[in-house]
DNA sequence: CCTGTCACG
DNA sequence: GACGTACGTGACAGGG
């Protein structure tokens, strides 16, 4: 063994680079005999296979280590807690690879080495220095560029990937400095995928200037107030301790106490039974065979261990037995349940379905649970079916024989449905986590079915079961009617015979689990396994618990609305007939439409495609004008609405145990990527009206609480403005501007401190136009103006702004050819109508230029929403509901700013790392003691 | 069950 | 030149 020294080379591999890297570039592969993900392990492996390749020539290295992170906290997060906080979490399917990975390195027999509470960069840095101070050479394999202010002094870095060697000269081409100032400029510029602060406003480039031109951070800051530039100036005063801060974060620390040496870390061969050994277990064939060859040695066999049924991680069509409702197994006893969960710790997934009495997952209870392990093979468990399933008279509350006790059976099967080694898989799982979580078990890691139909084909088809199993299994599963009925003597599921039950909830454990292999390698293909994996999946839990906490809304309240409505709408109706001369249902358009134009002859009558007048707002609204009936119509149709959707519905909507009002969101409810809302929808509150906004003085905080609003402010505007690249909109928006003034600043010629409300509500409408796929007509009808003028306003707005012009015929271009649009986050909307003819191409071609600005920003709040949960986890507060682009919370009294700074922070920098906006995003923040007050 | 209407972003 | 037309939702009432 010869000591480390002159004439020595060192490499040291980024560790989790490779991870990543492995990661991102392969299919979701699993291992043929249990499913375990082995994708990362699989790259991570043919990286190295391919790095000792490479450098087995005269240059090889005397010493190597692979480097890996350990543990999330380090040093930096006690400097400052916000180090590296905007991190995506790490794939669920990724974590199980990573001690694999430590595992392939030490088959390799190459050294691996870690340290708690350091990073990887850490420890490079700590080597790095001992090898330069014992006179030998190193080799960082990494294209990190917080590596690159150890470069120098016989310190290179090798971009693996690209296969080029960074120098001191390739640093300075990165960094505008050599490498002894890097960490000066990382200081001064940030780093949003860190999240280390750095000084706002400056990047890089600005970096790099000062510090040329100072000598040194040290220098520059003592010296900040010779700066020329005011803005930069006042920057660098004012955020020292942040620059500072900044700097101590991106210093990398070369005195890490590690309790390895360099001699360590000589350069091995690899024992081929060993490398093999692993390989072999890997189930790596191809891998095995090419190493087996280099080292002239015997290939282990890997058995075929292909278990019956599918692997989701197979291309093409698995081959599957057919659908047949009568073999499923009825559970009566815990032997019977025990081989599925058995099998489903084998196999590392299981599909589940719950069935219950209702469809309201808050106040229905559960009837039965059942499981599929692999096609073909499900089963039910009956708990809470009824014996009497007629209804009789006698014996209610009699369960029917051959079931399990219900807690008997949640006793066994809860370590399965929270056993972070086994996915379960479901179809809508959000409904089933709701359940199950109300009887206790935390059901996790879940995939779904439903929301890998949405992530894949949103605007081809409906993402329900009974449509999905149409399409890709072609089989109609039993319809529920066919159990249940319909109508007034429709029964609940606790009273269908358990025969029937069998064959119909096992069908479904079938069909999902059947859906879930064929759509679970689509996934990748479709290059939607990001958006699955980050904006989809990760959405499940936080909204079941948003779900699950409702919100407070005082009954009272409504009542007392409901009663002052019924009295004006009374007199309006009195009113009304009086007016018409005679009395007829104010509530029928068609009865209204003749009275209007047929008795009382008033003009402008339009008959619709049903041959009845159309009596819309608009139309009553230019009546109104001339005549009082009209009028009224249009005051009784408002509290009409009023009363029947809000104050008299919301009343039911108030949950007998909770108190609370729960709506349920449907991921899956819009092709753009936004949420809806349903029973009750809460995402359609009053507030444009000043007698319906006081509808939201109902939603309250229970007492010691406070309700807390944040919105984005002008989200899709800003998102126009970065993906069109509109400059002026950019600046307006750096600057803080009012979009809507500025926008008629520009087009009508008139200085911003001359504006005047008219002025600025016109080019409001355009704007908004913009954004939903101007057209002349349109603008027309929303400013009631003549369409020439209308279209004279857009002509002005697309001669000031080409860009939007280039962006919308660019976006309908990109639909044509693929027949879809994206997100900036990847997400795909089909827009299969835009090769219509007709009227329907105009529909089509608007809604694409639509979809990718509605979508990321449904998008950006989608990932707010995600990180929520961890940033408040220690603050007394709950997120309660989501309005496209606003979040709404309840905070214990006192904590109101601390939450607001939290939730803030988040939902700003939600964007963030993947796509970096060139507008800021702002978010506007109110609290109350009701929703009216927050708003 | 479909249509018209109207509440929201 | 005519055709219709702002984007995305959900709930309710009326009427067949």
């Amino acid at each position: 063994m010869t000591q480390f020294g002159k004439g020595c080379h060192l490499h040291l591999i980024d560790g989790s680079a490779f991870i990543f890297r492995a990661y991102h570039a392969l299919p979701p592969l699993t291992r043929k005999s249990d499913g375990l993900p082995i994708g990362a392990v699989s790259g991570f492996c043919n990286m190295l296979q391919k790095y000792v390749e490479d450098n087995a020539g005269p240059d090889a290295p005397t010493h190597v280590a692979v480097i890996f992170d350990k543990g999330s906290h380090t040093f930096r997060n006690d400097l400052y807690d916000l180090y590296k906080a905007n991190r995506e979490a790490m794939p669920e399917d990724l974590r199980p690879q990573i001690p694999l990975t430590r595992r392939a390195t030490e088959a390799f027999n190459i050294a691996c080495k870690e340290l708690e509470g350091y990073e990887a960069d850490d420890i490079i840095a700590t080597l790095a220095r001992q090898a330069r101070e014992a006179g030998g050479r190193v080799t960082i394999i990494s294209s990190d560029k917080d590596l690159m202010q150890l470069v120098g002094d016989g310190v290179e870095m090798l971009d693996a990937m690209k296969n080029r060697r960074i120098d001191r000269d390739g640093v300075f081409e990165k960094f505008g400095v050599f490498p002894d100032r890097v960490v000066d400029v990382q200081a001064l510029a940030g780093d949003s995928v860190d999240n280390v602060p750095g000084a706002p406003g400056i990047g890089i480039k600005t970096a790099a200037l000062l510090i040329n031109e100072y000598g040194s951070l040290e220098d520059l800051l003592d010296r900040a107030e010779e700066i020329k530039q005011p803005k930069r100036r006042q920057t660098l005063i004012e955020k020292r301790e942040q620059i500072e801060l900044s700097k101590r974060l991106v210093q990398l620390d070369e005195e890490t106490p590690l309790e390895f040496g360099l001699d360590d870390l000589e350069v091995r061969d690899p024992d081929p039974e060993v490398l093999l050994g692993f390989l072999a277990e890997m189930e790596f064939r191809s891998l095995t065979k090419r190493i087996a060859d280099q080292l002239d040695a015997e290939a282990p066999v890997i058995p075929d261990t292909t278990p019956e049924g599918a692997n989701p991680a197979e291309e093409g069509t698995p081959e599957m037995p057919a659908i047949e409702p009568d073999t499923y197994i009825w559970v009566k006893t815990a032997e019977d349940l025990a081989p599925f969960i058995d099998a489903a710790h084998q196999r590392g997934w299981v599909a589940v379905d719950t069935e219950t009495t209702g469809l309201n997952e808050m106040a229905c209870d559960l009837v039965g649970i059942s499981l599929c392990t692999e096609p073909g093979e499900a089963c039910y468990i009956p708990l809470a079916h009824r014996a009497d399933s007629d209804g009789g008279l006698f014996g209610d509350g009699d369960l029917a024989e051959g079931q399990m006790p219900m807690q008997a059976a949640l006793d066994l099967l809860k370590p399965l449905l929270e056993d972070p080694a086994v996915m379960k898989i479901g179809q809508n799982m959000k409904y089933d986590a709701k359940i199950f979580a109300r009887y206790g078990v935390r059901i996790a890691p879940i995939d779904d079915t439903m929301l890998m139909s949405y992530a894949m084909n949103a605007g081809l088809h409906g993402h329900g079961m009974d449509a999905l199993s149409e399409r890709y299994l072609s089989h109609t599963p039993i319809p529920i009617k066919e159990l249940l009925g319909s109508g007034k003597k429709m029964k609940t599921f606790d009273q269908v015979p358990i025969e029937d039950a069998v064959k119909y909830a096992a069908e479904d454990a079938d069909i999902t689990l059947r859906l879930w292999t064929l759509l679970k390698p689509q996934l990748h293909r479709n290059h939607v396994t990001r958006v699955y994996e980050t904006m989809e999946r990760p959405l499940v839990p936080v909204l079941a618990e948003m779900e699950m906490a409702g919100v407070q809304v005082d009954r009272d309240t409504l009542s007392r609305m409901s009663n002052a409505f019924s009295q004006k709408m009374a007199a309006l109706e009195a009113e009304i007939h009086e007016l018409a001369g005679e009395s007829f249902n104010v509530g029928s358009p068609k009865q209204l439409g003749e009275i209007l134009f047929d008795k009382m002859g008033l003009e402008g009558g339009k008959k619709g495609k049903t041959g009845a007048y159309a009596t819309g707002a608009d139309v009553l609204e230019d009546l109104a004008t001339e005549h009082e009936l009209p009028a009224r119509v249009l005051d009784w149709r408002q509290l009409s609405k009023l009363k029947s959707t809000y104050t008299d519905a919301l009343q039911e909507h108030i949950n007998k145990d909770t108190g609370r009002v729960h709506t349920s969101y449907v991921i899956s409810g819009a092709n753009t990527g936004r949420l809806s809302s349903t029973d009750p929808n809460l995402q359609n509150i009053p507030v444009r009206s000043e007698e319906g906004r006081r509808i939201r003085e109902a939603f309250v905080a229970p007492e010691g609480k406070t309700i807390v609003a944040l919105d984005y402010s002008q989200i899709e505007l800003r998102i126009l403005a970065h993906m069109a690249e509109i400059d002026a909109l950019k600046q307006a928006f750096r600057d803080g501007q009012d979009i809507h003034a500025m926008t008629a600043s520009e087009m009508f010629n008139v200085p911003m401190d001359e504006m005047t409300s008219e002025i600025r509500r016109q080019a409001k409408a355009i704007n908004f136009g913009v954004i939903y796929g101007i057209s002349g007509f349109g603008l027309a009808r929303n400013l009631r103006i003549p369409r020439s003028e209308a279209q004279g306003f857009i002509d002005r707005y697309f001669e000031r702004f080409p860009g939007i012009r280039t962006y919308m015929d660019d976006t309908v271009a990109f639909a044509k050819e693929h027949k879809r649009v994206e997100t900036l986050f990847g997400r795909v909307i089909h827009t299969p109508e835009i090769a219509a003819k007709g009227p329907r191409a105009g529909f089509a071609k608007r809604a694409a230029i639509n979809a990718p600005i509605q979508g990321t920003a449904a998008d950006i709040i989608r990932r707010a929403m995600i990180r929520m949960p961890d940033a408040i986890e220690k603050l007394p507060a709950t997120m309660l509901l989501q309005v496209h682009d606003e979040l709404i919370f309840e905070v214990e009294q006192g904590a109101e700013e601390a939450l607001i700074s939290a939730a803030r922070t988040v939902m700003e920098g939600a964007a963030e790392p993947v796509v970096k906006l060139d507008v800021p995003l702002v978010v506007d923040a109110g609290q109350g003691k009701s929703w009216a007050e927050a708003h």
